[in-house]
DNA sequence: CGTTCTATTGACATCATTCAACGCCGGTGG
DNA sequence: CCACCGGCGTTGAATGATGTCAATAGAACG
């Protein structure tokens, strides 16, 4: 079901002159990036692809994931439009995840030859690659630190407070947005059972914290769901 | 007891000469890095400092740990020699991060500005400080993984293969060696308590798959430890 | 309109934490 | 030298949170 209808190398204004694209990083070279759609449940790159290319999510959202040797699936991030796609590549050249499209989205594409030339032609496009990779550092602790201290109830609001913030980069409401995500990849994310993340959502609604309407999620008090991270949980 | 009792500008000679430095970047200047020896528990930089420099860890052992506001250490990572230090702060210039030395310990400091330097002569350094960032952030991914889905067995086994991947990589024995850190930090780092790591060790200990005595560790055998990784646990 | 995937809800089992007591070790001062 | 002390580590018993199993309901898709 890996079915990518991809439009062959249009040329991506937007990368060629948006401020926003891949964290702000002007690519001179009017050619150097295409736009591309993917459906729902394509995959952008599967882990073992050559790396030949980074990405910048246009539009739509996608999961990050890794398989263990057990077969095991691990979601690792979730991503929304501005995210760049495809960094842990630079390492052995080869994508170590695999990156799937929760709806359909757009990207856009820059040949791994292209990120290279404007590396070299601009100080500021380093600056700005590097900054974005320590960003990506930093945001893995933060995770990391969420999911070991927090119990399940705190790692849920903390998901839901962190998918709000996305919103708001992304231009919509933090206070009112659907999940293009089913439970099952949240509970994989959280290191939590679908059941628990399903309790969870209702007894937050119950309690008037949230309103849950299928995937639709509204919170109702930003502040007041904020306060749950700091205690020991409730 | 933040004593840092550091050698002042001593002229790096493994740095300008060394291949393993900065994991294989060569750095030309022989005057760009300078040799700082820590004491234990010493800190190299604490959350909010400003960033300016990268340091390459020569020898000893150091934690990577964040604050959080409610005032919980997490502690994200253990380092040991040839981990590059500092690189969380790209992002804004400023650490995100804490890092404590663990014992007696010696690091290269490289200026920011002779980073930037190297990166600009070079497209080889350029690479590898990003294949090094794509490496931490896989790095980070996996372990996430890892925390995810094992129990709390298969976490202290992922922990004592881990070190012993990175003694073997430092030329030391990768099935005898001794814990730098305490049992707070290793609970710390999973996501356990610290009761839960004692009697995970005893156990394993009368099931004959490791030795336990104190803070030395000997795995008995590192494939019949892998095997517990596979299965949902035991 | 039926099949299949996703989500909810309840009952129960289990793993890990918490609380508590104790032993060990290194340091410090009498 | 010994006594005391504090930090670290171990061990036991009880509690509780989360997972598992199972049944059902709802949504999506053809």
């Amino acid at each position: 079901m890996l079915n990518q209808s991809l439009l062959p190398m249009q040329t991506c204004h937007c990368c060629s002159f948006s401020h926003s694209c891949l964290r702000g990083i002007p690519v001179q070279n009017k050619a150097v990036a295409s736009l591309l759609i993917y459906e729902r449940q394509s995959s952008l790159y599967l882990l073992g692809d050559p790396f030949s290319s980074l990405y910048v999510l246009r539009s739509g959202s996608a999961k990050t994931y890794v398989n263990t040797e057990s077969g095991h699936e691990q979601i690792s991030s979730f991503h929304y439009p501005g995210d760049v796609l495809g960094l842990e590549g630079f390492d052995s050249m080869v994508h170590s995840s695999s990156l799937q499209f929760l709806e359909t989205s757009s990207v856009c594409r820059i040949s791994l030859k292209n990120v290279n030339n404007a590396m070299d032609e601009s100080r500021e496009v380093r600056q700005r690659l590097l900054a974005y990779m320590s960003r990506s550092i930093r945001d893995e602790q933060l995770l990391l630190m969420s999911l070991n201290q927090y119990d399940s109830k705190q790692r849920v609001i903390k998901f839901l407070l962190d998918l709000s913030e996305k919103m708001k980069r992304g231009g919509l409401s933090r206070s009112e947005f659907n999940l293009s995500m089913s439970r099952i990849d949240i509970a994989n994310f959280l290191g939590l059972a679908i059941e628990t993340i399903s309790r969870l959502l209702t007894k937050m609604d119950a309690q008037g914290l949230i309103k849950v309407q299928n995937r639709k999620i509204t919170l109702y008090s930003i502040d007041a769901l904020k306060t749950y991270l700091l205690v020991p949980s409730d």
